[in-house]
DNA sequence: ACCAATGCTGAACACTGTGTCTATTAACGG
DNA sequence: CCGTTAATAGACACAGTGTTCAGCATTGGT
């Protein structure tokens, strides 16, 4: 439900542009009402009438972006709780490279890092709760708390995304990529480094090791 | 080599924990310079004479705990490049818990995310370093570009550590907590979430997949 | 114990950016 | 076509910044 007035619409897209491109420029920290009205060639006033502050503009844009992103997710869910697909991790990157500009700054904890601790929070709860369904489907025991496991794994995730789009050239396609991260997670560490087999055992880690 | 004056030491640690507590209560943006030397009791124009805006104060204060990182760090390196051993994440660990507050502060991403930035590639650089040297050591071929290996691993290594400093009351010992985190990282998603063998080969990613 | 050097302080300063308001003009949609 | 709503320029009080300076207090070295 898009606000209907041409005009609205009109101007609060350019107030997202012109916010994103000065963060990326200059970093939030530096970059002020009027600089963003400047470029968005726009009045003053009418940025107050939109939104209370710079940080508003910032939430109501990250909002969108995960609303849009939950709406490419939500069709791949169901059929990534039965095997282990790697589909969705696909789709956050190519919804990623849709709007590169937008998830180098959140990836980038611009803006105090509010941004991209809601986008992380959001993330992590959508991928425990399928990690959850897919324990239950299977019926097998984590060895590991899904909370924990959840979040691990979105920290790969992201910290690989923010690789992905800030190399340049651009190293690999997304399904390379997606296709690598994968196999380094679900395989583990141990076989990504070159190794055979199973890992060893951690060293005992009491107070006094040898 | 901490300065000699005893009294810029003192100024500069007040100036530190007003810094660390008060951006921990209320986030970055909404402390100024003024609240600061309030909380640490000095004048404001004491600030100045020792940094030229709360900006220097935070990169300072990280730069330090970087330092001490290191250098504690340091010793367990090049035991760590034979053997999977974990003593570097443990000591992490420990390092952080005694230093609570501020990495709180730095993996929150507070100040524009500049401090976490700063954190997170210190550390990958020096975890590439040591995938490199185990690499070599072992001579085998790793299968993954070991930079994105590192990152990876980072990116892994302190969403966990973010998540153990903040659930209260702890949930484990820093042992228990490297343990874990080592057994996942090492051994794949795949057997945290308690499946047996290997993974299945990821689902062909191309354009057109079945 | 002394004292030259250095750090701390409060007050005043100009300046930048914020957020609000108002009267006016322009564009919209039904 | 017209009533409604959005955009705008300009003015306002205000909060926080960063600088300067003259005084006072603490320091480390001799």
């Amino acid at each position: 439900m898009p606000t209907t007035d041409r005009r609205t619409r009109r101007t609060r897209g350019l107030l997202r542009d012109a916010l994103v491109s000065l963060v990326l420029e200059r970093g939030y920290a530096n970059v002020t009402v009027e600089d963003i009205t400047e470029r968005a060639d726009l009045g003053r006033a009418t940025f107050y009438s939109h939104y209370p502050d710079k940080d508003a503009l910032l939430r109501h844009v990250v909002t969108e972006l995960q609303e849009d992103l939950d709406e490419r997710l939500r069709p791949l869910v169901p059929a990534s709780s039965v095997g282990f697909t790697g589909k969705p991790a696909l789709e956050l990157f190519r919804h990623a490279r849709e709007n590169r500009d937008l998830y180098l700054l959140i990836l980038r904890g611009e803006g105090d890092g509010r941004a991209l601790r809601q986008f992380t929070d959001a993330r992590t709860d959508a991928v425990r709760s399928v990690f959850k369904s897919r324990a239950d489907h299977h019926e097998v025991e984590p060895r590991i708390d899904l909370g924990v496991l959840a979040r691990a794994w979105v920290g790969e995730q992201l910290a690989v995304l923010r690789w992905w789009l800030e190399t340049d050239p651009a190293p690999m396609s997304a399904e390379e990529a997606t296709g690598m991260l994968q196999n380094l997670s679900l395989r583990g560490r141990y076989w990504a480094n070159g190794f055979e087999g199973d890992p060893p055992d951690p060293a005992p880690t009491g107070p006094e090791s040898p």
